[in-house]
RNA sequence: GGUGCGUUAGUUCAGCUGGUUAGAAUACGUGCCUGUCACGCACGGGGUCAGGGGUUCGAGUCCCCUACGCACCGCCA
């Protein structure tokens, strides 16, 4: 036996026990005649202390250790002359009797504390190293307690866990595929999947009318800080249910997350928000609720002034950013530039300022008189103080623009606390969303998704029309989680094929064993997934998932520590049937 | 595919309008120290200034290219 304790569990109560720890060595304090070791585990720190009187044996052990040189140490736990209370473990240590290097180490190449002084970069080389930390130690203990309170809670729901294929067939709609070659069907390629939507539904189809699955899912995209190329999904499937059954059901599971695992209380009836009113309020399908300072469309109000930018403009909107009035010039041009930066891509930014006395003043006071300002004021709610910021453009790329401009103030007012949570669910998406690029509707959210009954006399006249049974869960501003009732009619199926400009041949090909199975008695089925990866953060606190995922990959979608993906060998590209093309 | 910022000691960074031998902190090594817990004190070793090219009497510093990292836009049903 290696130890009989943990480096996190002894306390006054065990003084005098002799007891054996096993750990990694902290940090060595040699004070001349006595030597404390801190010996690091994953369940905390206890202090070793080697003292004059020790037997030489234990002393040249004490004398030659490193960072994170891996010991066994036997003592007598003895209550300490100098208690820290900081520690947990800090009224007591260990007088080793015995200390036993069971692995040296090498000096590590960034500190394993609390603060590292190591780079992500580095952090992420080591990443072996980085997780002995405690904040990634806590994030992966975060990530277990989720998966076991998810499991548990849908367990009691009477959902059954399910594994799906992880090598699949590629889809062209959506991301693009990881793609593996099939060695026994030369020239011919899994696709890893991207989710497992269609194989849920075949599992409805199958009768197992509760279905979920904690599962890793793969998109060859780009990545960001809240984007892997692989990430995990808590993904779910229901039959016999309306958007009302799945919404109840995932919004329990929701609340009892948040209490289970923060112990934070969220509201009994979470807000619904049609996706129309969240883009017009908040100029996105993702609105942070965590303040308000609501977008207000004031086309009404300002144009016929003879202002010729606000004439030209499809949409003028704006936001009062409270208490900003005493802005300086300064601040409104980095406002300015925020905006005008290209990620944002505004062309200019209006203000309008009402300072405390009552003055109102603002940079388009040659077209305005003060009412005129005043009434805009009004319409956003501002008051004596405030800043009103005007934007106007393209509706939809007005509203985005606002939207960043929102939360770039919600950001510099302190108002994007994450000790907060404003969760709730954006409702009615649209069906179909327009792509300029290539002239044709995509579906917003995939094209198994149930058009609203009442629309779907709209499908072949006027699609844009077309709202779908689609429903997100947002949480400060974070697409946690999203669902739809789905199509179980093989007819409406093909209907939505031919709106997205599938051939019959091309549908068959693609999906016709979907809709072959809808053909022998599909049930009425809906289900939602959650960013499990996303939820991590959330929950964490943490503005990034890589935190949260034991082993990710780098911006470029490397693993640096493995060094993948990598170049393979003649010999298994032939046996693939594979040749390399010349990279420029 | 694009934009921005960055790359200097093991690590995190400073290094001004170009000018003697490139610094600090920390880590590491050696010595001293009986209550430390960010131990202290003293001494020491440690640099392809990312790589390449250019401007210049002279480049860590200015310019160009490349590589790498991070954030973002496009993309992500």
């Amino acid at each position: 036996m290696y130890r009989t304790h943990t480096c996190g569990s002894l306390r006054a109560e065990n003084v005098n026990q002799t007891v054996t720890l096993a750990g990694w060595v902290q940090k060595v304090r040699n004070l001349g005649a006595m030597t404390f070791i801190d010996l690091r585990d994953r369940y905390g720190i206890t202090q070793i202390v080697v003292e004059e009187h020790s037997d030489e044996a234990t002393r040249a052990a004490a004398a030659e250790l490193g960072r994170e040189y891996v010991l066994q140490v036997t003592g007598k736990v003895i209550e300490r002359e100098a208690k820290n209370p900081k520690m947990p473990t800090g009224d007591i240590e260990v007088a080793a009797s015995e200390i036993k290097i069971l692995n040296r180490a090498q000096t590590p190449p960034f500190t394993i504390e609390e603060h590292s002084d190591g780079g992500d970069d580095l952090r992420m080389k080591y990443r072996y190293l980085d997780l002995r930390r405690p904040p990634l130690q806590r994030a992966m203990i975060l990530r277990h307690r989720m998966a076991h309170a998810v499991r548990t809670f849908l367990d009691g729901e009477g959902f059954l866990e399910i594994e799906t294929p992880y090598l699949i067939k590629s889809t062209p709609e959506g991301a693009r595929d990881f793609v593996v070659p099939s060695r026994m069907n030369p020239n011919q390629f899994y696709a890893l999947p991207q989710s497992p939507q269609t194989l849920k539904q075949l599992l409805m189809v199958a009768g197992y009318d509760r279905y979920f699955q904690i599962v890793r899912c793969f998109r060859d995209e780009d990545l960001r800080a809240d984007r892997q190329p692989e990430f995990t999904q808590i993904d779910c499937e229901m039959s016999f249910v309306e958007q009302e059954d799945v919404i109840e059901v995932f919004e329990r599971m929701m609340r009892y997350m948040f209490k289970e695992i923060i112990g934070v209380e969220i509201a009994e009836k979470l807000p619904r928000m049609a996706w129309i009113d969240a883009m017009e309020k908040y100029g996105s399908d993702k609105p942070d609720l965590r303040f308000g300072m609501e977008i207000h469309e004031i086309s009404d109000l300002v144009k016929g002034h003879g202002f010729s930018v606000f004439e030209d403009a499809e949409y003028i909107g704006a936001i009062a950013a409270e208490g900003c009035a005493s802005y300086t010039r300064k601040q409104i041009d980095e406002l300015t530039e925020f905006v005008k930066r290209p990620q944002v891509g505004a062309k200019g930014l209006v203000w309008i300022r009402l300072d405390a006395d009552g003055g109102i003043k603002s940079s388009i006071d040659k077209f305005y008189s003060a009412d005129d300002l005043r009434a805009v004021a009004e319409r956003c709610g501002a008051k004596a103080g405030d800043l009103v910021l005007v934007i106007c453009g393209a509706k939809f790329k007005a509203l985005g623009q606002l939207c960043d401009l929102r939360l770039e103030m919600g950001e510099r007012l302190g108002l994007r606390d994450r000790a907060k949570f404003a969760p709730l669910w954006v409702v009615d998406f649209p069906m179909f969303e327009w792509d300029e690029e290539t002239q044709r509707f995509y579906a917003m959210h995939h094209p198994f998704t149930s058009p609203k009954p009442e629309d779907v006399q709209y499908l072949e006249s006027d699609p844009a029309r077309v709202r779908a049974n689609a429903y997100d869960f947002v949480c400060n501003g974070t697409e946690v989680g999203g669902g739809s009732i789905r199509i179980h009619d093989q007819q409406l199926q093909s209907l939505i094929f031919k709106c997205l400009g599938f051939t019959p041949e091309k549908a068959e090909e693609q999906f016709g064993f979907l809709m072959n199975a809808f053909r022998y008695g599909a049930p009425p089925h809906g289900g939602l997934a959650f960013g499990f990866d996303r939820m991590c953060s959330l929950f964490g606190g943490a503005d990034s998932i890589r935190d949260y995922i034991a082993f990710p990959k780098n911006n470029a979608g490397r693993d640096v520590m493995l060094d993948a993906p990598s170049a393979i060998d003649k010999a298994q590209l032939d046996e693939l049937f594979l040749d390399l093309k010349r990279v420029e």
